[in-house]
DNA sequence: TAGTGGTCTAGACCACGAC
DNA sequence: TCGTGGTCTAGACCACTAC
């Protein structure tokens, strides 16, 4: 059997849920009706409406009491909105990683910052995506904050999903190398405005460049 | 029949439990049973799995597959890590609002503060809580992201709860207002740097207050 | 005042941990 | 292997909407 056969029947509609939605199979507003998914994802109501909160919480899905459930708008100001929060949050670690990192943890930074570098030739994209969540789990963790940790994963499931290999092309893999680079010398030197500043412009990097290739998506093609 | 009646059953059973756990009835750690929680709020299963899906939310609960739910630690390090967001929405939004309000816009605030300020007196406790979320909710609306909006809510409903009545004593009322009328000045002045600051040290005094009364509580009763 | 569909109930099923 | 308790199923109940 396959991978998405794992898990709890809700982890599994949910990712379902999910991916339509940002595939854009379910449209904006589309009412989501339980019994209806419960049928075509061959389960019953309760895991529907488990995966529907869920997802409510990550904001691609609104539900009113009584009412139910409907796909909320994935445009470009829910992009803006959930760049938004994620800048202040990217910054908000990097301030605090600057403040408190140990030697350990920079040199921590630099080992995972020279095996992603190892791998910036075009067949290492797996690699990269993996190196690079690790290299930002490491910040976060530095940090100490875990709620806020918790708003960061969840608004990374819908952007990872949104951004595809997008932001892991060879050409923005060495431009995200170089602010790596930047962040850690920053971190190194304590010198907390440097950090937030340069977290900051790479969130915003990200940001403008999802929202670029949505329009021209949406113009061209 | 009472307010306690209205509403869906998951509704009642999740503001039962957050006071439960706010209040300490439910000490840290405590395991959540789902057959147990419907028997004594006299329900059943499906509606005290959502109230747990939506306390996890909130950070009250931690929710493990197939192990389940479990009460999170309400101590210090929870109050700092949701006061810690909380300021950087709060600055985020002190900060937009700076850059986009209208002459209409600053007018609103001042009558809301003018309202507020009429209430100064103890008995006036009912109206400051109201205005000063309107206070805040006039700015947050200014700001125009729904999505960071959605997080100050579910946090400002623990917060609420956690401090009571207790940052709308007379005393703290008339630094507020202080504070809200520094705010105003800065947001009709476009002076971003300012607003941030003044929401940034609003938030950190409510912080730090709070820590402050948990600390002799703990120690002295 | 139906009809639709969200919400809830009772109980079966089955993953996990203890022995 | 067994017990506990989380997860799921089938269907009843009832709030909302349109007529």
């Amino acid at each position: 059997m396959g991978e998405s056969e794992r898990g709890t029947h809700a982890q599994r509609i949910r990712e379902r849920l999910r991916a339509d939605i940002l595939k854009g199979r379910l449209p904006m507003g589309a009412r989501l009706k339980i019994v209806e998914l419960a049928r075509q994802y061959d389960s019953s109501q309760m895991p529907v409406r488990e995966a529907l909160l869920q997802l409510q919480g990550e904001g691609l899905v609104r539900i009113s009491p009584h009412k139910g459930a409907e796909v909320r708008a994935v445009d470009e100001r829910f992009v803006r909105n959930i760049y938004d929060i994620r800048e202040i949050l990217e910054v908000f670690f990097a301030r605090r990683a600057a403040s408190v990192a140990t030697p350990r943890d920079v040199a921590e930074l630099e080992a995972i910052e020279d095996t992603y570098e190892r791998h910036l030739e075009p067949r290492g994209i797996a690699q990269r995506i993996r190196l690079n969540l690790r290299f930002h789990n490491s910040i976060y963790r530095l940090a100490g904050n875990e709620d806020a940790l918790e708003i960061i994963d969840k608004h990374a499931v819908v952007t990872r999903l949104l951004t595809r290999k997008h932001n892991h092309s060879p050409e923005r893999a060495r431009q995200i190398a170089e602010q790596h680079r930047a962040l850690i010398a920053a971190i190194a030197a304590h010198d907390v405005e440097a950090a937030g500043e340069i977290a900051g412009r790479h969130m915003r990097d990200a940001s403008d460049a999802l929202v670029e290739r949505m329009r021209s998506e949406a113009s061209g093609g």
